[in-house]
This record gives structure tokens, sequence and C-alpha cells, in this order.
DNA sequence: ATGCACATGCGGATCATTCGCAATTACACC
DNA sequence: GGTGTAATTGCGAATGATCCGCATGTGCAT
């Protein structure tokens, strides 16, 4: 797992986007996130390598990587979005309500029974979202 | 399914809430929709009933009744909120990305296969969010 | 009937996100 | 290494959904 900044660069050049100094930064933030981060504070992490970025083309920025498939956008609960790099694996999320954090996790069982669901319905499905708030559970 | 309107009524009175005409106007109309209204079109459909019902009322309510646990408030992929009273029975939602339509579902087998996820992670759900984003099979 | 806490209606305020537009700049081509 | 052109950027202003402040109105317990 070399650098991953590397791979997303050359992902945004094969979508045919040209590489500029300040999509170079958010790529490398955006690589070096284990977490969940909003726009707001990729653009705050942004800033902290290269003060000449704006809010606004990190937003822009983000939105084509989305568009390209080369990030993932999540709105869990209302909040403003949250961003993460597409895995090679799809997972789905689990929000502690107490602390904030998320843990990815991915079930083949529930994926199929959606595919089925929606068959039976005469649909397809062209992607889901399926979030678990949960607490963790007291330790007796 | 004699009178729902009234149901929400007395759920309301119960809340300790006051019953206003605009109240009055907004629960008969959420008794009435089947479908999945945001506030806007809520604020439509009760103008159509009430001229004198302002949009802010209608946030306002929306978000008490919610609080109260009357209605459920649900934001599909970053649009606006959408609004349904709780159902006796839980169940997730199929929305057709293509024209907006919300099927309703349920499926105890992902039911207890998110449980059983949680718990092996030591979690218990507080609660989930299953979304699934269809189109409509081509009928050859 | 009466009072007062709760509701309402405005318009203005927020918050996240997007857009318009003029100034830059990456990159293909010479 | 120049050059041209279309893609990008940085502002600040525009959006759209939702909420707030405050003065006025009104349920409902007494």
């Amino acid at each position: 797992m070399a650098n991953k900044a590397r791979d997303l660069e050359q992902a945004l050049r094969d979508a045919g986007l040209r590489m500029t100094r300040q999509r170079a930064v958010l790529l490398e933030v955006l690589a070096g996130a284990s977490d969940h981060p909003d726009a707001a504070e990729l653009h705050k992490r942004v800033q902290a390598r290269d003060t000449g970025v704006s809010l606004a083309t990190v937003y822009r920025t983000l939105t084509e990587l989305e568009v390209q498939g080369i990030i993932q956008r999540h709105s869990f609960d209302g909040a403003s979005a949250r961003f993460e790099t597409c895995d090679p694996a799809h997972h789905d999320h689990m929000i502690d309500v107490e602390t904030g954090a998320v843990v990815e996790f991915r079930s083949d069982r529930i994926e199929r029974l959606q595919a089925e669901i929606a068959a039976e319905l005469g649909y397809d499905i062209v992607h889901h979202r399926l979030e678990l708030y949960v607490r963790r559970r007291d330790k007796a």
C-alpha cells in the first residue's frame, strides 16, 4: 500500500481532470485521512499545508471526485456531508451515537437480501445506504 | 383506521402541546398523506385548506412532532427532509432515483443480521437506516 | 371570564453548498 | 521552451433548507 495519494492522482488524471497544486494537496489529505472528515475539516487540513486553497475549490474538487467515483460522500443523520476515499471493497457504517465514531462493516448476506427485495418489487439497486446507529453494549 | 387525524391530535395533546388551528390542519394533512412529503409540500397542502399557516410554523410543528415521536423525519441522499407519521411497524425505504417515489419495505432477516453484526462488535443498535436507491428494471 | 405561558408570523439569520465571472494555469502541440 | 485554449481557481454573492427573534395573538387551566 505504497502511496495512496499517487493512486488518487492517477485516478484523477485517468478521469481526464487536470492536476493542480490545490488538488494535489487535497488528495494527500484524503489519502491520509482514516476518519470521515467533512468539507470544512478537509479544508482546514488542506490549509495547514497550503494556505492558498479556497473552500469553494475543496467543494468543487470533492464533487468532481465523487462523480468520478474516486471518493464517496456520506450524509449521516442530516449533518454536513463527510467524505472518504473509495475502498476497494464496499462497506456500510456503524455510528456510535455517543462518540460519533464510525466503524465500517460489511455483510454479503445483507447485500444479497437487499438485491432480492428490490428484484421482487421490480427494481434494480443503483446504490444503497445502511447505517446502524449504535451504543456500546454495557459490559455488565 | 377510523380517524388517524384524531389519533395524532390526541398524541399531540398527550405530549403537552396545545391544539391550534394551524396544527390541526397540519395533522390532517399528515394523516392523509400516503407519500413522504417534505416541509414545503406539506406547507402547500396545508395552505390549500387554510392560507393562514406560515412555513415557519410548519417547520416548528414538524420538529416538535418528531421530538415527541409522533412523526418521523427522513433525509434521503442530501435532499430536503421528508416526513411521515410513525407507523406501528418499522419499515425501511426504497427510493426510485428517477421519480423520487418512495416504496416502503421490511425484512426481518435483514433486521436480524444487523443486530448480529452489531452484537459481534460489542454494540447494541439504537436505530438504523436502510435505504435502497433503485431504478425500475427495464421490462425488456 | 382571565392570565400567562405557549404559539404564530413575519423577516432576517444561519449553515452548508453552489455559482458567476474575471484572472490563472495545466497541458497538448509546435 | 513558447503558445493557445479550455479547465481551474478565488473571490464574493446567490441558493435553499431550516431556524431564530421578537412583537402580537390565543389555547386552556383555574
